[in-house]
DNA sequence: TTAATTAGTGCATCAAAATACACTTTTTAT
DNA sequence: ATAAAAAGTGTATTTTGATGCACTAATTAA
C-alpha cells in the first residue's frame, strides 16, 4: 500500500465506524492535530502513531511480501 | 503485527536475502544510522522510513482488519 | 587465532513529527 | 437558510526522528 492508500483506509475506516477525528485522536492518545494532518495527506507519521490509529480502529500495520514474479 | 515483530520481519527478511544494513541503507536511502537503530529495536521511523526499507527488501507496508469476534 | 566484515552505540546536529491554541472552511442536520 | 458539528489550517513550541562520524562489539571467514 502506498502512502496515499494507508491514509485513505485509516480515514474510511473510521467513516465506516463512524466516529469523528476528535474520539479518534482521544481514544488513541494521537494529538488531533496529528490525526487530521495526517487524514489530510500532510505529514509523514511515525509508525507508532500509525499502529495507536490502527489500533483504535480495529487494524494493525503488516508488512507482506510483494508479489514475486517468476520469468518462465 | 507488533512493533517487534515488524522489527524481526525486516531484519530475518533481509537476511533472507542475505544483504547487508550497509547495502540495503544504500538502496533504500535510509541512513545507515537509522537502519541500524530500527533493527537494533531503537527508534520509532517514519513511515516513509518503513516504506523505503520494505521497499527494497521486496516488501510492503499495509493495514489490514483485525479479527473480529462476532458474538452469536 | 586472528584478520576482515558486519552490526551496534555515544555524541552531536538538523530537520521534521507531535502537539496545542485559535481560527476558517466545510459538512450535516434542523 | 442557518445553527451546530466536524474537518482543515496558520503559527509556534517541544520533542524526537534521521543522519554522520568515530569507535566498540560481535560475527564470519581464512
Amino acid at each position: 500500500m502506498h502512502y496515499e492508500e494507508l491514509i485513505k483506509t485509516i480515514k474510511q475506516r473510521r467513516e465506516v465506524m463512524q466516529v469523528t477525528q476528535e474520539s479518534v485522536a482521544e481514544l488513541s492518545g494521537v494529538g488531533l492535530r496529528t490525526l487530521k494532518q495526517f487524514e489530510s495527506g500532510k505529514g509523514n507519521p511515525t509508525l507508532m502513531t500509525l499502529q495507536k490509529l490502527a489500533d483504535v480502529l480495529g487494524m494493525e500495520v503488516c508488512l507482506k511480501l510483494k508479489n514475486v514474479t517468476v520469468s518462465k
